[in-house]
RNA sequence: CGCGGGGUGGAGCAGUCAGGUAGCUCGUCGGGCUCAUAACCCGGAGGUCGCAGGUUCAAAUCCUGCCCCCGCAA
């Protein structure tokens, strides 16, 4: 088929990648400008980019596609579809209306669950077992559209949401391929989205990255992995700040009876056995192991390693 | 020229401001204790202090230049 792509980041890839290997014919890849990024602010590529000008496809990379003078080029290119995968941009509904058989995005979740920005980490953050991606027709609302394909993934034990990011991307690719070929041979399923069945997956704040460690272990953990590896949950224990990379619930843990003094949650307790016990709960007696960390000037590296070098205190409170 | 932190035996850190003996927790090796041990006791090995210059009687420490790593922000 004759194929605009529009994608920008990581996840955009693996599709990208696969729908040229079916051999499409991609007429142009549209992804977000090169944008000022990283330590010292260079100018930097969006992966999209980097991959389409390795398949040697051309790049097309406009502030808005929507424009009278974009929209018009796409339309003299004469795709049957738009295949999208986190682009990151609006797209007009005179836009919408160019190709064929419209525009088609990857979307990691089961919709109508997870609409929005953050699919991935809110799933993680809620414990789902299970999650997915979906292949929709976009229209005007946000993830609303009809639905083409769906396919359910289990979410693998204890994943971060880059490495599940990175394994729907993979899924998501190899739906996408399929659905393009249900589609040539006019076999392609469209189901319309169950609104009242819809839930929302916002972007990430400053707020989703506060820990209260009043809550148990198993829900933090939670938390922990659907932020990791970036932005990531951080928290400071004396001057230092660290990130909590990985954490995993110890259900048989409590304080050692040694300690002297009131245990609330939110004590760090530093442990021969497993490194590194945060203290959480509403008694501060459920025990969340914090296997990795990474402190603000450094690399990441086991709790254990990093109660040692810091010379923590049993009992040390630690604070969001 | 966005802001900031860091590079010291295998790991993680202290020591740098006020230059003068290479320190701590752990690991590792050997020995001991023990029914036993990841516990405890004794002993050992292992470091051009990121690199290159400079100052000095003397530099991990002060000065200059360079390399590498990381957090924030975007």
């Amino acid at each position: 088929m004759r194929l605009v792509f529009m994608g920008t980041p990581e996840f955009a890839v693996p599709t990208l990648r696969a729908v040229a290997h079916d051999g499409h014919d991609i007429l142009c890849v549209f992804t977000q400008p090169d944008r000022p990024a990283g330590r010292g602010h260079r100018l930097t590529p969006p992966p999209v980019k980097a991959a389409a000008l390795e398949l040697g496809l051309r790049v097309e990379q406009p502030r808005r596609v929507s424009v009278p003078d974009v929209v018009k080029a796409i339309r003299e290119m004469r795709p049957d579809a738009v295949v999208v995968a986190a682009f990151g941009q609006k797209i007009s509904p005179e836009l919408l209306s160019v190709p064929k058989h419209g525009f088609l995005n990857v979307h990691p979740s089961l919709l109508p669950r997870y609409r929005g920005a953050a699919p991935v980490q809110r799933c993680l953050m809620n414990g789902d077992r299970v999650t997915g991606v979906t292949i929709m027709y976009m229209d005007e609302g946000w993830d609303t559209g009809d639905i083409g394909l769906m396919r359910e993934v289990d979410v693998p034990d204890g994943a971060n949401a880059a490495e599940l990011d990175d394994v729907l991307a993979q899924h998501g690719a190899e739906l996408m391929c399929e659905f393009l070929r249900l589609l040539e041979m006019g076999k392609a399923p469209r189901i319309p989205q169950d609104d009242s069945k819809a839930t929302y997956a916002p972007k990430i704040t400053d707020e989703d990255l506060v820990i209260d460690f009043r809550r148990p272990a198993e829900s933090i953990r939670n938390q922990i992995r659907g932020l990791s590896p970036s932005p990531g949950a951080s928290v400071s224990v004396g001057e230092i700040r660290f990130k909590i990379l990985r954490a995993e619930a110890v259900p048989d843990w409590s304080p050692p009876q040694a300690f002297e003094g009131e245990v609330e949650p939110g004590m760090l307790w530093p442990e021969r056995r497993c490194g590194l016990v945060l203290g959480c709960g509403p008694d501060g007696r459920d025990g969340l192991v914090l296997l990795e960390v990474q402190p603000a000037a450094g690399k990441a590296m086991g709790g254990a390693e990093f109660a040692r070098g810091r010379r923590l205190l049993p009992g040390q409170r630690v604070f969001s």
